[in-house]
RNA sequence: GGCCGAGUAGUUCAGUUGGUUAGAACGCUAGCCUGUCACGCUAGAGGUCGAGGGUUCGAGCCCCUUCUCGGUCGCCA
């Protein structure tokens, strides 16, 4: 009978030496020293540990394996002669009596070598996910992610929320992302759509009568990718209370997001609650985003008044945006730089001038700002040895564009941001309605369940022309972090009267309504208590606390930026059989070479 | 779909003004080495320069087309 392995590979220490164990795992390296000596690392999910072969038969034994085979060593736990404080299992090793391949690796060549397979090709990463994740850098992410997860089911159900599970196969929802559709077999022509977020659902059992739902939800979108949003599917912390205002949502998640932030995080230091709460129009205007990063204590002022008419092209006809950081120090190359990644970024450019430690404007368009020299540094506050970027266009453009330049900014200049922590603030009173782009006409701004600010007065004042819709804020929320928009939420629109007229100013009768959102409009219509939510990303929440960049490092089986699994070749073509079950007629298809 | 960047050995990259046989590091193979731990030393194998076309006496390099990957804008209430 085949004996388990006694200890992993990060277990063995002085206590253990002279006892006979086995240990299993992947052979990672063998470093020979000799014809009769060599040094083996077996590497498994704990750890590392040293295998010695002191003989010409073990030392043999060990060459004739290839890297990454996965073996088991009995032996003898011995005090290492010389040994490594950067092991933890440094201070012994095993001197091996009997060793077993237990799986061995085909290849003495890898995709990529697995200590360093960070720096490998991403596609190559991707199709051989399983070696990539066993790099320990990588499998921290995972294992990170699992813990967070794990902390954030806890703290929930501490406060008296209960994890319910909602449909995966549901109906296509006629607002927001483009779905991901499912074929129904049993109904020609009928289609399921997954979730996009369990949103009705979760409304619904607040109908139903549940007090505090939660689910880290799979949620499904058929968008394109970006480098913190991946496509197709990822996880939301999903919830929803009942008899619920804004404050007791914003109260829960801060208690239950800083002391996990603060303890998983790459930064051990949260923000304490409350957060700071900005209304939507502030954070434009003063940080150019509705996602500002609250550690950057740059603002954005306005300059339209000041600069529109200096003479500088662009700036003519547009709205000017200036950001003013004191004590600036940066070559003219970073500061080309800086403004060449705002173009990248944004798409729209970036100016600037100096206002140098002689008191003259210097660089960039200074020979404009010269003329309107004491006007300037009075309006804009101007001290000696400051840089003044500037951006321009129509007002959301020039705001965004400022936005983008104050992030760069302040990871430019260490004076202005505080980087080694989390800064949470909740951006509130987004507006209910905008003029859409390509209809010209009055929209609904995100979405139509939240409860406008003002009820059913206000709106029925819009509709009679006594009040700017455009004015009307909605109680919805978005929940931003260190620059990254965590989640959106809002205290939802319960009452089947506010909800008619909401639609009403877009236009949308009863009828529509029961069409688009049949389940719930009716359910309301039976009783529903006043309720509230919010669904911060797991994902992104991750990201963060891991310091990570791309949302795929912290995904266990991440898709590429066209919504493909390399590794598992998804999507991928099917059967005919199965298409003609389905009634699809294939209208499209490659020859497949393979 | 638009824009930007990248594609050269198994991997990460260098490759000058267009000029002989395309290089380095790591990895791999072989040999040497009795305490290594990123082991060391010596030698070797390994290339359709993403693909196709063009310019040229001559293309990794210049031009056109195309494919793939990444970033970004659109999009994602």
């Amino acid at each position: 009978m085949v004996q388990n392995r006694t200890h992993n590979c990060n277990e063995l220490r002085m206590e253990h030496i002279g006892q006979q164990v086995k240990i299993c795992g992947w052979m990672e390296n063998v470093r020979v020293v000799s014809a009769s000596l060599a040094f083996v690392v077996v590497r498994d999910f704990y750890g590392t540990t040293q295998v010695v072969a002191e003989t010409e038969d073990m030392v043999n034994t060990f060459k004739a394996i290839n890297k990454e085979s996965t073996i088991s060593v009995e032996g003898t736990v011995r005090e290492r002669d010389s040994k490594n404080p950067n092991q933890a299992t440094g201070d012994i090793e095993v001197v091996p009596a009997k060793v077993e391949i237990l799986g061995r690796c085909r290849h003495n060549e890898l995709p990529f070598q697995i200590n360093r397979s960070r720096e490998a090709d991403e596609l190559q990463r991707l199709k051989y996910r399983y070696l990539d994740l066993r790099n320990p850098e990588v499998k921290n992410n995972i294992i990170l992610r699992s813990n967070v997860v794990a902390a954030l089911r806890a703290a929930m159900i501490g406060e008296g929320f209960m994890e319910i599970t909602t449909p995966i196969l549901t109906a296509s929802s006629p607002e927001g992302a483009r779905d991901y559709l499912v074929p129904s077999r049993k109904h020609p022509g009928k289609f399921y759509a997954l979730p996009q977020a369990p949103q009705q659902f979760k409304q619904l059992l607040m109908a139903s009568g549940f007090d505090r739902y939660f689910q880290i939800a799979p949620c499904f979108r058929d968008e394109d990718a970006r480098g913190d949003r991946s496509p197709g599917e990822f996880y939301q912390l999903d919830m929803e209370m009942a008899f619920a205002n804004q404050e007791d949502v914003f109260s829960v998640l801060e208690r239950v997001l800083p002391p996990i932030f603060a303890k998983y995080g790459t930064y051990n230091v949260a923000s304490e609650a409350p957060f700071v709460r900005i209304p939507y129009l502030e954070a434009m205007d003063k940080y150019g985003s509705d996602k500002p990063d609250m550690r950057i204590d740059l603002t954005v002022q306005d300059a339209t008044e000041l600069l529109g008419t200096c003479g500088f092209g662009p700036f003519e006809g547009n709205v000017v945006k200036a950001i003013v950081v004191t004590e600036f120090e940066g070559t003219r190359k970073q500061i080309d730089g800086l403004c060449n990644e705002v173009e990248v970024q944004s798409g729209n450019k970036a100016y600037w001038f100096r206002y140098d430690e002689n008191g003259e404007i210097v660089g960039g368009i200074a020979k404009f700002v010269q003329p309107i020299k004491d006007q300037v540094v009075a309006a804009l506050g101007l001290e000696k040895g400051c840089f003044v970027g500037l951006t321009s266009g129509k007002k959301l453009v020039a705001q965004k564009t400022a936005g983008v330049l104050r992030n760069k900014l302040g990871a430019f200049c260490p004076k202005h941001m505080d980087k080694e922590r989390y800064e949470f603030c909740w951006i509130v009173d987004f507006p209910m309605y905008e003029i859409g782009e390509e209809s010209g006409e009055l929209e609904f701004c995100h979405n139509p369940f939240s409860m406008p600010n003002g009820g059913l007065e206000i709106l029925k004042k819009a509709a009679a022309g006594e009040a700017d819709p455009l004015a009307i804020t909605a109680f919805q929320y978005d929940l931003v972090c260190n620059g990254v928009e965590l989640s959106s939420g809002a205290v939802r629109n319960h009452d089947p009267e506010i909800m008619l007229e909401a639609f009403q100013l877009v236009r949308l009768g009863e009828e529509d309504v029961k069409s688009k959102f049949p389940a719930m409009y009716n359910a309301f219509t039976y009783g529903a208590p006043p309720h509230a939510g919010i669904a911060p990303g797991v994902d992104r929440m991750v990201m963060l606390l891991a310091g990570e960049d791309s949302i795929r490092e912290i995904i266990p089986f991440p898709m590429n930026k066209n919504a493909q699994d390399v590794m598992m070749n998804a999507p991928g073509y099917v059967e005919q059989k199965q298409l003609d079950e389905l009634n699809i007629a294939c209208t499209k298809k490659e020859e497949v070479t393979e």
